[in-house]
Formats: C-alpha cells, structure tokens, sequence
DNA sequence: GCAATCCTGTGATGGCCGTCACATCGTCCC
DNA sequence: GGGACGATGTGACGGCCATCACAGGATTGC
C-alpha cells in the first residue's frame, strides 16, 4: 500500500473508466446487497448515498457545512476504531474509506466501502455513543467533519427531519436481516459472488455487452475481508470464474463478464 | 411440537422457576446482546424491551392498544414470512414468537426470541415495506395488532416521539456489527456460549451460588438454529460443557453452572 | 400401555476451507 | 536495473464441522 493507493486505488481515466474525475458518488453499503431475496417482493435495498443528509433540505445542509471543518487521511490511516468515542460524524468529499470489524486476533471483516458523497460514523452523530466499527483511508481522503452540537442545533429547528431519518435507518436494518441470511447460508462463492456483485453496483462501469468493470483497484485480501474468508480461496475461486469466463481481469481491474451466472452464484 | 408448547415451552412453578404465571415481560433480542466488546468502552446494548411504544407518552400507548386489535396464534403458526406485505406491527401479550430466516432449503436462522411485552413487526409500521424476517408462535400465543395508520396519526399528533425512536433504531443498527462480527469471528462454541448466554439473559432464574437456570424448555435444534450449526454439534459441545460444569440439565431445563467460562468461551 | 413422534447421543465419513509454505510475478523506489 | 515488497497462484495438510445413520430416551396421544 505505498503511493497513497491503500488497496483500493481509483482507475482513472484510460480507455476503461469512464474518465471523469472525481468520479461520481459511489460505495457499497456492504450491508445493503441483498442479491437474493427470499421472496419475490422485498423492499428496495437502501443506496449508500441516501444518506441522513440527503434527507436534509438543502439550504439546511449548506449551513451544516458551512461549519464543518475539514479532515485529511492518508492512505491505511484511521479515522477512528471500535470502541473510541464519537460525536459527530464525517462526509467523503475525496478519497475512499473501509468500514469494518476487527477482531482481536488481527482478523478484519469490511462492512462498507465509501467514496465520496457518504457519511460515515452517521451513529455518534446521532446518539454520542462510542463507536461500533473501525474506519480507516483505502486510500488518501478528504473529509468534512459536523459535529453533533451542529446537527442538533439544525435538526432542533426542523423536527421533521427526524421522522426521514427513522425511514432511513428502519431500511438499513432491514438489510441487516439479509446479511446474516447470506451469512448463514451461503457457501463460500456464493459471498464472493456477492462482494464482486456490489462491487459491480457500487463501482461498476458497463463497457458494452454485459460487462461490467469495476473502477476500483481491488485485491484479493480486500474481497477476502469482505466475504469473510481466506485470501487464498478467493485466488482459487477467482480463477475458476476466470477459467469459466465469468469474470475476466483488465489491466488489474475485474470485470464481470456474466453477470447472471455470478447472481445466480450469489443465490440462497 | 405438540400440545403447544412449540419448542419453546414455559417451565411452570416448580422449584425450579420463580413461580410467577404470567411471566416478567422478556425477551432475545438475538442481536442485541455482544458478549464481548472489542473494546472496553461499548455502547450498552439494546433491551428488546425498550422498543418503540415505550417511548410514547403513556396516554398515548393507552389510545393505540385501544384499537389494537387481538390476534391469537397456535404453536408453530406463522405470524407471517419474509417478503409478505406489512402495514402495522404486534406487541406480545402473552406466549412466545420466534423471529427467524429461512433458506429456500429449509434452513432457519434465528434472529430473535421474543416474550410478553415485547413489539413485533416494528420496521413495517414505519415504513410500510415487505417483511424482511419471519415470525412464528414457538407456543400458543396472544398479540395485538397495531395499524401503521393509527400509529401514524398518534405520532402525527407527537412528532418528537420520532426522535426516540431513531435513538433506538441506531442502538439496534450498533448491535448489528456485534452480530456480524460474532458470526465472523466466533467458532461454533462461541456461537452456542453466545446464544446460552442470551437465553439466560432474558430468561434466567438466579438459583444461588451463581447458577442460571433458564425457564425455558430449549431443544438443541433451538440452540442450533440461534448459532447457526448443526443439532448434532450442539449435542457435542454441551456434554462436554456438562462434564466441565459449565452447564447442567435440571429437568429438562438448561442451567448455567459456571457464567464467567461461559463467557469466556464467547469471547472474541 | 403402546405406538408414534420427537429429542438426544454417538459414531463414521467426507468435504470444505483455513493454514502453511513456497514460487512467481508485478510494481515501485532508489 | 536490481532489490524490496506486495499481490497472486498452487500444492499439501489437517481440522473443523455438516451430513448420514441409527440407537436409545423421553413425551404424548389414544
């Protein structure tokens, strides 16, 4: 992870992306995937970016950050870990930030990923409670911080505010059923087959008949983390797909070449 | 799962319980109990029973379980299943539900177990969207069954009730790290110290000298399905927790003999 | 009391998957 | 360019754990 690329770097423009920088919000809300849903109709998964301010109406949110005050992260940086404590929370406005789970024998589990546009530690902003997961920069960040004070005081004066927000968060954990449902049921494909499917979603650019290229340097450990399984088994799970032209790799880059066949890798 | 007592069924007076008959409102909220903090300093976890009408102004709970409307379930009946449509929410008046997911080949996590006084459904009464987990009677029970729209005019009339109300969704939201951080790190007997654990949080009987007897009958395939392995491994890992004496079998009831190994085992 | 049904205990088996150990390759930096 | 370092590919091994099978128990229903 030299260079300020931290493991995630972005690809830009060279004949694959589509060359605009910055690229336009994006992340996966790891939790927010449901590539299999148990029955026909489930609710829409939430957007990452549909964010506690979104909901803010605007002139509101330009007041908020008109006093928030800027952050900067260096790749592998952290901006904070389980356990500290927290009020306030941080908008992207640059860079690339893991949301995960750390266990105390160095394993990692990433629960989000977050480009610009997304809120993360949204929690302490709204409770003042300690932090419930780690963040650190996948690569060099830029970030604007409002505190939990400013918050308030914008949301004392525009109750309504809360009754989006209780929407918002009543989505976020309905996914949450989902995720332990993949969790519990699927094998280990089928969660690599979802992490390169939000991937997809979150950073995928499609480049003509079908496929789909994720802008997102990506290794094998990072996929690892994200399913929750061993870094070698993602190799050999990856080369199979590439052996069954399922996925193929650009410069670096995955591509998904069959989307349905992955989805149906990443079906209950 | 006969005569009713559904695979959950309630220990009567008998020296062994406190003798109480209704039961003291209880409950799993499978999700809210992290046994081990990554950190000293964690966020106090959710009691399923703080839930959504415990916030409301008493009058106004009075009004809404004035036109409440009551629902009775026999044992193993389904409330109802994932991906049905929901537009209000029940609370438990008496009996036993069991929250769960199912796989389309049979397979059944549970997320929640959930006793008098407890709320069920909650997500579809405030958003209106599908079920995203199923709900079904672990004993006969009885429910009242609130409408989203009478809660939404109570609510219209009190619109700070939704402020405690994300207060409380974010808790849950904290726990749900705990959660995926448990089943990630966790081996099968963290996960079965993790669900005795909570079981004897919400329905534990201290019978002196530090010993927990869970009230509750609990099939190992109950235990299973909390932690999400197989019947005949929770069969394993209990003999060898009896013949430590970590735990032991009254009657037919689960009784933890020694908390802190217990705990111990669950720990991250 | 007897049959049916569930729950429990236990062995055998096999496979998935984590761990270890390298070799290779690419990239970056000096 | 050469070394360092990280990422990747692959084999071997072993252990955990799911599955199957079946044999008692325990409970219940009749």
């Amino acid at each position: 992870m030299r260079n300020g690329s931290g493991g995630f770097s972005f690809v830009l423009a060279m004949g694959l992306g589509d060359g605009v920088y910055p690229p336009p919000p994006c992340a996966i809300l790891w939790s927010a995937r449901p590539h299999a849903a148990t029955k026909e109709a489930m609710a829409k998964p939430l957007s990452p970016l549909e964010n506690l301010l979104s909901v803010l109406p605007p002139e509101l949110a330009a007041t908020l950050f008109a006093t928030a005050r800027p952050h900067r992260l260096k790749a592998d940086q952290t901006l904070f870990t389980a356990g500290d404590p927290g009020d306030g929370c941080y908008r992207v406005e640059q860079g690339l930030l893991k949301v995960s789970v750390v266990s105390p024998s160095g394993g990692e589990r990433i629960l989000a990923i977050l480009g610009p546009g997304s809120l993360v530690g949204e929690f302490a902003m709204l409770d003042a409670q300690p932090r419930s997961a780690s963040v650190t920069a996948a690569r060099d960040s830029e970030l604007s911080f409002i505190s939990r004070k400013s918050f308030e005081g914008v949301a004392e004066s525009h109750p309504d505010v809360y009754r989006h927000i209780v929407a918002l968060l009543v989505r976020r954990l309905r996914d949450t059923n989902q995720v332990v449902a993949a969790m519990s049921f699927l094998s280990l494909k089928g969660r690599v087959a979802q992490a390169l499917l939000s991937l997809a979603e979150a950073f995928g650019n499609d480049v003509g008949s079908g496929r789909i290229l994720v802008k997102q340097k990506v290794t094998q450990s990072d996929l690892a983390a994200m399913a929750g399984i061993a870094r070698e088994n993602v190799s050999r799970i990856l080369n199979d797909w590439m052996r069954a032209k399922l996925v193929s790799r650009l410069a670096g880059y995955y591509c998904l070449e069959n989307r349905a066949a992955l989805e149906k890798e990443a079906a209950m």
